[in-house]
Parts: C-alpha cells; structure tokens; sequence
DNA sequence: TCTCCGATTAGAC
DNA sequence: CTAACGGTCTAATCGGAGA
C-alpha cells in the first residue's frame, strides 16, 4: 500500500518578540515596535508598522535614528527571560495538536499533523487558542515536508486571505505550481544570500523554477544540501522531524561589552562569567568538554584603531564540566595572550569536544580530585532562587564590561519584583 | 590514493 | 554629550598532512 501523503506543519509566531512585549502593553498595538539584538546593536523583531517604513532586520540602530524619532517607533532591549517563558507557553499548547512535535526555534514548531481529518479547521482551532491564552499571534503552513510546510508558512504570513493558515495539500498540481512560479527562490529554507545569487546566474528566480531544475547538475554544482532542498520542494520529505534535541557538540559564550576595557581584571571577570554560563549548559545536558577556548578581541569596526584578537586553546588533561576548573584554565589563557595597551571590545569561551558524563567517570587515576557536588549544588540552589544567586568569587565584581541594555522591559512572567504595581 | 584534520563557508534564527 | 554594528549552532566542503 503507498503510503498517504505526510501533512507537516509549520507554526511560526508573528514578529515574535515584538509580538511579546504587546502582550503586556496594549497601547503598542498598532504602534511601530523594534526590539534590539544584544547590547542594543541591531533591529531583531519588527512590527508591520516598522516593516511599511523600509527598516530593514539587522541594521544597527545607529542608522535608524532619525525615521525612529520621526515615527516615534517604540525601541526595546531584548528581554530573553521574557521571550523564553512566553515561547514556552506557546510550545505547550501547540504539542496537544499532534503526536509529534519538534520545537524547531524560540518561535517556531514542526508539527506532524499527518492523518489528523479536517487539518484546515484544526489549525485554525490551534492559532486561536495560542492567541487567546498566551496573546501571540501565530501563522500555519502545511505541506508534504519540511520545506513545503515552511514555504506555506510564508504564504500563509503574506496573504491576509489565508486567514493565516496555508495548505499545498489542499491544492490542484496547477495551482501548486502557480503559488511556486510567484515566489523568489530566496524564500525557500536552505537557500540563503550567496545561493539565491549563484542561483540567478543559471537562470533560477522562483521556486517553479528551482523545482523543475536538472537535480543531478545542481548536486553537482551544489552540494548534497541542494539535492535535498529540491526534492522537499517536489513534496518528497527528506528531511524527518526530530524531537529530542541532541547534546550541542559545541558551546560558546561570548559577548560584545557595553565599552572597551582595557585591564585584564576587567577580561577575567567577563571570562569568568562565560565560562559559568558555558559550563552550566554542559552539565545541563549531562556532559563533559575536553577542549576549553578563550578568545578576546578588539572592536573590528573602529579602523583607527589598532586590533588584536587572539585565541588559545586548551586541551584538558581530564573531561569536565567544573566551572572552578574550567576557570582556572581560562584565566591561565587570558594571561598568555593578553597584550596591554588595547582597547577590548568582545570576548567569549568555546567548550567542545564534548563527550557525555558517564564516560569518564571512575577514572581514578585522573588528576586533581573535582568537585561534582559543589557543582550541583550551585546549579541547583540557582534553579531554585534564580540565576546568579550563587557565583563563584572570580565571576561578575567588576560590571565596566556587562552589555548595554538601556530598554529592557520587565520580566512580567517570571519576576515579581519586576511588575510595576509591586515595585 | 585514501583518510583524517582544521579552517572556511553557508545558512538558520 | 558622544559614539554607536548580535550570538550560537550545524553541516558541508576544501586543502594539506600523513599513512
């Protein structure tokens, strides 16, 4: 028997972390909102209304400054404790749609609706509930794969007909492909900037066109990733869903601070901090590093400036996932790269290597004795009373270099002391 | 020639 | 008042070194 053809969804919330600070600020509806990047740098979440007025996502708010002014767009920090708690709500609710979900981003979810009767109606069952028990508007594109569904997805977020919900599924091969022929390659996942311009160059602009290419010459031309993408676009899922999210084979922490430090105390309380942040994402999914990086840098947009940027890399004797150890490393890097008179702008850790606890436990041969106790317990007493209730001595005293964050709402989820009517 | 490595590229959000 | 531009993560690919 041939099995029925897959409907996967793609659930994507509108203008995500614009959508969250209106939540708890009705007057922002209808208003053109931004939310920034890290240390206020660039525009990451866009309202409509910033949308019509030509910002583009990503440029530095610097450049932005007079249309801001002029349409009194409405600037936000980015408040990630607030975006997380909320993505979270979402996610739940989403998940009693389907027997398979994959939380693919902080705002977006795959969902296997395949077999489900009356896909239309459900999910526009599903986009009204999110909407009326989190506030978060949301868009559903359904299609035969990954690809497709993420393809209806930006139909269905462009077209005000839709009623935000897209389904290939529901259409005739004609009307399929007249939906394909009328949109640019560049929307397609997997097809970024420098593929969208190769692309051209061999005559393909729309997504018809990509879909009926030669497969075998654009493999060859481009890879295994473009087979796949071509195939997803002809309705064959290549691409399965996955649930569980694997280890991270790869964590980094790094930061780009408020000013420029100079002193070398002032690198090793921001490393300090890093690597506490790092190394409890690596005990958070039960694993070890063997490879500790330190990196710090100078500001590479100021060319009247002298730059350096070195990294070192230290091997571990022994796996861990201590912060003390792993601290003590860093500052023994910090110290042998580090150069006087420069002015550092960026600086981060890389912990990889990375292999799972289990592994290397009971190796009592291995050096110094660590502290896997401690450590929980500083994880969990942070867990229970927040983040950064407990930190270690070199971690956070000196605060020249903590990131700029100048319109940062309150946490309205998850911290009392933040509401306005408890302050 | 094959394989393994690190570095680089490209893409996503 | 001035200067002002994010952070993580993965997979594929490429070129050189070594077997």
């Amino acid at each position: 028997m041939r099995p029925s053809v897959r409907s996967i969804a793609l659930i994507d919330c509108n203008n995500f972390y614009v959508s969250c600070e209106r939540v708890f600020r009705l007057d922002l509806n209808n208003q053109p909102v931004i939310v920034l990047s890290n240390n206020d740098g660039c525009v990451v979440s866009r309202s409509n209304e910033v949308k019509a007025l030509g910002i583009k996502m990503g440029v530095p708010l610097f450049k932005i400054r007079d249309q801001v002014q002029q349409h009194n767009v409405q600037v936000f920090s980015s408040n990630y404790v607030l975006y997380a708690d909320m993505s979270n709500r979402v996610m739940a609710i989403l998940r009693e749609y389907a027997p398979l979900q994959e939380v693919y981003s902080i705002d977006e979810s795959f969902l296997d609706m395949t077999g489900i009767h009356d896909i239309g109606q459900r999910a526009q069952a599903m986009r009204e509930r999110v909407l009326r028990e989190t506030g978060i508007p949301v868009c559903v594109g359904i299609g035969s794969s990954k690809t497709l569904a993420k393809l209806a997805n930006f139909v269905a977020k462009r077209h005000p007909k839709s009623q935000g919900v897209f389904n290939f599924n529901m259409l005739t091969t004609r009307q399929a492909e007249s939906v394909f022929s009328n949109v640019p390659v560049e929307e397609v996942w997997g097809i970024g900037r420098q593929l969208t311009k190769a692309l051209d160059a061999i005559g393909i602009q729309t997504v018809q066109q990509l879909r009926t290419a030669d497969i075998a010459s654009l493999r060859k031309r481009f890879g295994v990733a473009m087979e796949k993408t071509v195939r997803e676009l002809r309705g064959e899922a290549c691409i399965e869903l996955e649930e569980a999210t694997p280890a991270k084979q790869q964590i980094i922490n790094s930061r780009s601070f408020g000013q420029s430090v100079t002193e070398i105390e002032d690198l090793q309380d921001a490393l300090a901090h890093f690597v506490s942040n790092a190394a409890h994402k690596l005990r958070a999914q039960q694993s070890c590093a063997a490879l500790l990086q330190v990196f710090i840098m100078t500001d590479r947009f100021r060319d009247d400036q002298s730059q350096y940027c070195p990294s070192v890399a230290v091997p571990l004797p022994v796996p861990t996932a201590s912060s003390t150890t792993l601290q003590g490393y860093a500052v023994s890097a910090l110290a042998a790269m580090f150069r006087p008179g420069y002015r550092y702008k960026k600086a981060g850790v890389i912990l990889s290597e990375i292999c799972p606890e289990t592994l290397h436990q009971g190796d009592m041969f291995a050096g110094a004795p660590e502290d896997p106790a401690l450590m929980l317990a500083l994880d969990q007493i942070n867990a229970r009373f927040g983040k950064g209730t407990l930190k270690l001595s070199q971690d956070g005293s000196r605060r020249s270099w903590q990131m700029r964050q100048e319109r940062k709402s309150p946490e309205y989820t998850t911290n009392w002391h933040e509401l306005p009517f408890c302050r």
